[in-house]
DNA sequence: TCAAAATAGGACTGAAAGAGTCGTATATTA
DNA sequence: TAATATACGACTCTTTCAGTCCTATTTTGA
């Protein structure tokens, strides 16, 4: 519980790989994958994502691949996440899925307190750059 | 990802309530369930983890319950969630099972970022206390 | 022009974790 | 001694996660 998903982690450290080669070079997600030891086809719907989300720009064909598409200090770490999993990392459902969706909501006294710790974490999701990871 | 368990909820739910029924009055695991449409037995699991932990005190038999076991300024959010869970949130897998247990440590670039963000979280769940949510 | 190399993306599988249930034992009280 | 509580292990069911498979599309260069 409370864990990134192994497709953040993969994207996070694929992301900086790719930043790490911002001059223009493309990279491929096979020479990540290899790099890394992570698993090719999920590594690449990742970056398939990242792609969609306008994070990264995609080169398709034979010398294709990617490259960043903003400068690092403009990639925030939340942007990346919300890429990857459609929504922020909120620590408890009601607040990813609405009041409906947790059973105890109505009468729940822990709402206040959970939201400050929410807070708490997507600030420091959010004042992260890749700038400081590379 | 990153969620907070049911158990986790329901026992910080559960304690708070004990917390303000702390004049020594006891409280059952059946009185919590029914006010909050908690499952008994798994409210009742998480109960006797707490009192395991020493945070709140058990009394067994017909009039039985549970009590605070100290003030609630002494109990830590990180204290209740390291009884339930036997562990704290740890972000990321090699932080909570060790280094073997990731396979791409070795080769991983995103380790002290998601350190600096473990320990934002840490912090936040460790200087909250029953006293601020009662 | 066509084979090779790359991204795009849906569908599927297997494993692990999470949530909840069941059954039984033990302690305490009235 | 019956009723009411906690104690606790074992089990089931569901959902989520990680990873795989398959096929399509795009682009390059020989």
């Amino acid at each position: 519980m409370v864990r990134l998903s192994k497709k953040v982690e993969y994207g996070l450290i694929a992301i900086r790989h790719v930043a790490t080669r911002s001059n223009g070079e493309l990279v491929t997600a096979k020479e990540i994958a290899d790099r890394y030891h992570i698993p090719y086809e999920l590594l690449a719907k990742v970056l398939q994502k990242l792609s969609k989300a306008g994070l990264i720009v995609s080169h398709q064909g034979v010398r294709g691949g990617y490259t960043l598409a903003k400068h690092p200090s403009e990639i925030r770490v939340s942007k990346v996440i919300n890429a990857i999993e459609g929504t922020l990392p909120m620590i408890a459902q009601c607040m990813s899925e609405g009041p409906e969706s947790c059973g105890v909501f109505s009468v729940c006294t822990i709402k206040s307190p959970l939201h400050k710790v929410q807070a708490n974490i997507e600030q420091a999701f959010n004042s992260m750059t890749l700038m400081e990871i590379v």
